[in-house]
DNA sequence: TGTACATCAGTGAACGCGCGTTCACTGATGTAC
DNA sequence: TGTACATCAGTGAACGCGCGTTCACTGATGTAC
């Protein structure tokens, strides 16, 4: 707890960060003021000196709850090539994945959240949507429409099987999507 | 705001159905006691002669949001055959279900919101999901893998296209999806 | 290099507010005679 | 059919609590001389 200005970025730094995880576990409405505070061992007066509101604090941790999930999606596949969409799928539909919400993509972890929040949000985690959309259209080098399915098949299936209560079936419901998309793939890479 | 037995299960009723639809406007954590019988034309201090708690409500509510949707799904094709699969993607992936969040299907509305809940929830969501994927199955007449896709893709398709505020996307990434799993039924249909 | 002082990161008491819940009540319902 | 009374659906004041936000403060930092 010093009192430097680069001990006061250093602060700000952790409560996003810690924000960040928060609202991926939790969703939009589960960070607190006082609680978040607590959670970096500060006092929620000091909190005003780093964001001008909760709202505030919200939408730029929105933002980063969206960017670490490509750092790490990033990450796992490291500098490679266009990335390899069978990777992509094993790593995005793994069971890991499914039971580290709060370290997970964000785009499913608040999706139902954004898609009833005010328009600001919903331009910050389109960006990141369409970045998705882009990624995996070049990991399938295909046309947008097949990307948008597949987006769509990844996000449902991550976000069903953490609603499954029934492992087995949860673990069926991520390798069905994992299989059936991975043959959006093959359709098309032995013809040429 | 009758005193006889008949009104009470009458004003349950309509506390019960206004619960639901504000649930699948705001999510789990958007009711409220104090609200939700004000907008029923009722005094917040009756509601415990309803229900035994706000938890109860909320538990009672999901179940009743969950249903309502799968009731509007049977009524959009009413008494026919065991479910076109073409005419189920056409209204499940509408722009008007899109647009419509306090009226759709709950699964969607609140996927993150369960994904996070505890297991009790989780519980009453997932029979919800299987008897889904058992009607999308019957449609297109295959496993369960394939209908888990098909389901997966729906819900993660309504729920981004309620994300992008690009309008000319959304409806890209609705027609994306449902040409796409259309032709999971079509690439069948023609063997036999 | 050493001292005096302005800055400002972080503290914690205090605020008004809406929340879920309780409870003594009121008055219409519907039963007993 | 008419009256007396128990029941109980709905009322609204009151409660304790956690919330977001403000503000006078403290004391370490780092600058001016």
């Amino acid at each position: 707890m010093g009192h430097s200005q680069t001990d006061k970025a250093q602060s700000r730094e952790r409560i996003l960060a810690e924000a960040a995880t928060q609202l991926r576990d939790g969703g939009l409405e589960s960070v607190s003021v006082g609680k978040l505070m607590r959670s970096v061992n500060l006092t929620h007066g000091g909190f005003y000196g780093h964001f001008e509101s909760r709202s505030d604090l919200v939408a730029h941790a929105l933002e980063r709850a969206l960017s670490d999930g490509a750092a790490r999606a990033k990450a796992a596949v490291d500098s490679d090539r266009p990335v390899n969409f069978d990777t992509l799928l094993r790593n995005y539909l793994s069971r890991q994945h499914r039971d580290s919400r709060k370290e997970g993509c964000a785009i499913a972890a608040l999706a139902s959240d954004v898609a009833r929040a005010d328009e600001p949000s919903r331009v910050v985690m389109e960006a990141h949507v369409e970045r998705f959309i882009a990624k995996v259209g070049a990991a399938l080098d295909s046309d947008d429409a097949e990307a948008m399915l597949a987006v769509s098949a990844m996000i449902g299936g991550l976000l069903l099987s953490r609603v499954l209560t029934d492992t087995k079936r949860s673990d069926a419901l991520l390798r069905a999507v994992k299989n059936g998309l991975s043959s959006l793939k093959d359709d098309k890479t032995p013809s040429p």
